[in-house]
DNA sequence: TTAAACTTTCATTTATTACTGAAAGTTAAG
DNA sequence: CTTAACTTTCAGTAATAAATGAAAGTTTAA
């Protein structure tokens, strides 16, 4: 297998990955072409590479700078701008955590919590009760811990926690 | 706010949160449905409440089954199925973690190890190489972490994970 | 058996999400 | 300024994913 295979087949493979969790494909597919190029690459260059418009491109590389895991580069005496990706995987995983942590598990927690001060004075609500406080309690834990995870340094995921995991 | 508007607050914000993940709308409804619901439930009983067609709930149904976070009851002396959800959070988390690193992270990791034994005599691969090599380390890791994560005992979440957590 | 009670399947339809490309917007060099 | 080089937007279209419902399949009671 030549390279050029290998990267194509990585990239598939990304944006398959991608569309399995919310993410969509294309954007994906951008993430990983920026991850395996050298250097940073233009609107045009993407285009070219995985065969998709310009608008198409412009919206997913937006997308990707939002998550925090992709990046603006612009080059002296150039007036076109150009994109790299966040070549840490580590940073990268912690960027997506972060973001998804923001966007995901906030909104829950928000709504529970809501769910949570009703009273329903007259009615058998024992175990709707008990199921709002149980998620709540468990993604109030999982906030907590993503929020040490997030702000612990970039090597700490393979110190530290792997060591814990480790043990016994 | 009655208890009636709670519940339905409450499965129709857990159908959007599933969309956001790559869960569909539906699924996450029947999930929530049952979630709350004091008794098994039967095909009709959540076609009812949750209008949607048989064909519907029967696949969805049949798809958290396969998640293993819900079951089929028979009661003695009924033909019917009836379907209920599982109660404890935690097992509920860890299963669907078990699931989608099955799902997910196996392929991946697959995909990467395949990728990595392959060699490219003449050509200048280097951030290619690398950026595998680094993907599929941090999938390992992460892998390695998730079957401990999935062997512990269902109060292990909440107890030791997060005394580390606390630490510092 | 057979018939009623129930479950499953799947071709078709509907709803959702993503992509295109041309037009509008922006920036900077001449 | 004015124009060329570039970026962004968004209405229309295409692709994908999910839902329907009727028919086929299965089970059990009599």
């Amino acid at each position: 297998m030549e390279l050029k295979n290998a990267q194509e087949k990585f990239i598939g493979a990304w944006g398959a990955f991608g569309t399995q969790w919310g993410i969509n494909r294309t954007m994906a597919q951008i993430h990983a072409l920026l991850l395996i190029s050298e250097n940073p690459m233009s609107t045009e260059d993407i285009m070219n590479n995985l065969n998709i418009s310009r608008g198409n491109v412009n919206m997913n590389v937006r997308e990707l700078i939002t998550w925090g895991i992709a990046h603006k580069i612009l080059k002296i005496g150039e007036r076109k701008e150009f994109f790299t990706a966040e070549k840490d995987i580590y940073r990268t995983a912690i960027q997506i955590l972060k973001e998804r942590r923001k966007r995901e598990l906030g909104p829950v927690l928000e709504l529970l919590s809501e769910l949570k001060k009703t009273e329903f004075p007259k009615e058998n609500d024992a175990n709707f009760k008990k199921v709002i406080e149980d998620i709540y309690e468990f993604g109030d834990n999982t906030n907590k811990m993503l929020e040490k995870m997030v702000k612990a340094d970039e090597h700490w995921f393979t110190g530290s926690l792997m060591k814990f995991f480790m043990k016994k």
